[in-house]
DNA sequence: GCCGTTTTCGGCCCGACTGTTTTCAGTCG
């Protein structure tokens, strides 16, 4: 049995959420929510450095003796007996009930004890028969809220893709552009951080008028519920279960609360930290020597207060971004400017909308100095995918088409299936006659890990194969990722000398920022394409972008930064015929 | 439960808002 390092997160998380329920420490419930944190983000296994001797689980930040012993266990028994005790103490289900909103560890504490609340039913039950209300710290409006709460939580879970929150954020800057007297506006956050998916909103505003940014905040189109309405602070749900905060900030303070409300909650607290061993406050005002405010109001003020260099939002995770800033060893992000090419689309020829003119046509508008042309073939027969004469065909009309272009090139690509087996689906001699080739899988996705991870790595070990499309095959919020090794197919990738693709569909976003970052670290070369089937798909690069900077890519790190000849020439090396 | 340029004990990020109180605990971000 392989244990996961999302499964000993998940433990850590349970763990702590009933040991906060409990009334432990609540420094020591914080010790298992960072352990969790720590281990879901790590690029290896920790069930691998367990079993490397020359690795040491104690080695990683926020993992000592005690925790590392836990691990040890997880790994070994695939389960802990800490969580069997808590579980025996405590319903799990109560852990949905602090998911709703208003209550947390020690108000589900004592439902549980003076109401045998034991989950979101039981919770449901007795606020209906009029009983929360009668507990000590309880009152009829909590009552209420518990109601309406119990429905947000059943309908929630799904996170908004980030393309559809700046629609959103959009439009709300919009509506708030009637107030006179906003001099900033800014959305934080998660959205500002670039995740591929955004839970709430967070606008800050500098305003003459609080009063009335505030006003004319709760009146936005869609607002469902509003939550708080205070001078500094207003929050409304918008919709079924968006959260949209505003916050008002004096203009000295703006630096200082954009940093704050961007977060994330791991880099603030470690900056907060960092900021106190020099003898410094950080908060969403400013930097603070005893009552002397230093810095405030911009974030490079505030970063140089503490002795940093400013830091991009979208590294902003506390996965070592503070340590390089520190030491000057920022990335230098990969940025639109950086792209020369897209190396993933389709045309009517297959399952696109638009001609391969079209394409084309859009993407030399675009200033790009090539493209690669990438039909699906026979296996994806759903979409009339190409056989080995079909893709011959497709490539001498792009022959003829290129004749007449001089600065833009046309690449003759194909994204050939992967069988169940690991094989492809086009031959060899056809592919070799290929000038980009990247494989990818459609079917048969619920292969077990070890046969998934298996089939991918052979099809990596074709001469031909220049590229892995979508690697993980997740779509956010609708399917979740194959079940395959990462680390194996990185490591074949590195070994094969072949490309990780990072779509950039703002629903696929695949490969992740975790894998980006160990792609880099492992030396493999990753690009950005859009897997446009239309004109209009090319617009995708921008997501990817923000995705390929959250996993912390270079241009020097990217494939389809490359200018036509350099590409060409890297491709060329790696034939094998 | 972790950690150390105040180091093996005694700290650990911090402020706003709500709903319940009658001065504040709990929750949230």
């Amino acid at each position: 049995m392989v244990v996961e390092n999302s499964d000993i997160a998940a433990i850590f998380d349970e763990v702590a959420d009933l040991l906060e329920i409990s009334g432990e420490s609540f420094f020591r419930v914080r010790a298992y929510r960072n352990a969790s944190r720590v281990i879901r983000d790590l690029s290896r296994s920790a069930a691998g450095i367990e079993a490397d001797p020359e690795q040491k689980l104690e080695d990683l930040p926020g993992i000592g003796k005690d925790l590392a012993g836990k691990i040890r266990e997880i790994v070994n028994t695939g389960d802990l007996a800490l969580r069997r005790d808590l579980e025996r103490e405590y319903p799990t289900g109560l852990m949905d009930v602090m998911k709703v909103a208003g209550l947390g560890p020690r108000k589900a504490h004592a439902l549980f004890l003076e109401l045998g609340v034991k989950d979101l039913e039981s919770l449901g039950e007795a606020a209906r028969a009029g009983r929360v209300k009668e507990v000590k710290g309880f009152g009829p409006r909590t009552e209420a809220n518990i109601l309406e709460g119990i429905y947000a939580v059943k309908g929630l879970g799904n996170r908004m893709m980030w393309a559809d929150a700046e629609e959103r954020v959009r439009a709300i800057m919009e509506h708030m552009d009637a107030v006179p007297g906003i001099s900033a506006m800014e959305a934080a956050g998660s959205y500002r951080r670039l995740k591929e998916t955004v839970g709430d909103l967070d606008v800050l505003v500098v305003c003459d008028d609080a009063g009335a940014a505030s006003e004319r905040f709760v009146s936005f189109p869609g607002v469902t519920r509003v939550i708080a309405k205070g001078p500094t602070r207003s929050a409304v749900v918008i919709g079924d279960d968006l959260q949209v905060d505003l916050r008002a900030v004096a203009a000295d303070s703006f630096g200082a609360a954009l940093q704050y409300f961007t977060g994330s909650q791991a880099h603030s607290v470690a900056l907060r930290s960092m900021a106190l061993r020099k003898g410094l406050k950080l908060n969403e005002y400013g930097v603070f020597r005893d009552e002397k405010k230093l810095a405030g109001r911009t974030e490079e003020e505030v970063y140089e207060a503490l002795g940093l260099p400013w830091i991009p939002p979208e590294l902003r995770e506390n996965r070592g971004e503070i340590r390089a800033a520190f030491e000057g060893g920022l990335p230098r992000l990969v940025s639109a400017k950086d792209i020369r090419g897209d190396l993933h689309m389709h045309t009517d020829l297959t399952d696109g909308r638009d001609s391969l003119e079209a394409m084309a046509a859009d993407a030399r508008r675009r200033g790009y100095l090539y493209a690669a042309v990438t039909n699906h073939t026979k296996r994806v027969a759903m979409v009339k995918g190409l056989d080995d004469r079909g893709l011959l065909d497709s490539w001498r009309a792009i022959d003829r088409l290129n004749e007449g272009l001089d600065e833009f090139h046309l690449l003759k690509g194909v994204e050939v299936d992967i069988l169940e087996n690991g094989a492809l689906d086009i031959s060899d001699e056809v592919l070799a006659r290929a000038d980009f080739v990247i494989a990818s899988v459609h079917y048969n996705t619920n292969q077990t890990r070890a046969q998934m991870t298996r089939r991918i790595v052979k099809a990596l070990g074709n001469p031909f194969v220049d590229a892995l499309a979508h690697p993980t095959g997740r779509k956010i919020n609708k399917r979740p990722p194959y079940q395959v090794n990462m680390d194996d197919v990185i490591a074949a990738a590195a070994r094969f000398d072949v490309a990780l693709e990072l779509n950039a569909a703002p629903r696929r976003l695949d490969i992740d920022d975790l894998a980006c970052r160990s792609a880099r670290d492992h030396g493999v070369k990753v690009y950005v394409a859009t897997d446009a089937h239309s004109v209009s798909e090319l617009d995708y690069m921008r997501y990817g972008l923000n995705q390929a900077r959250r996993g912390w890519l270079e241009k020097g790190d990217m494939l389809n930064t490359l200018t036509y000849r350099s590409l060409r020439k890297v491709l060329r090396a790696r034939d094998r015929s």
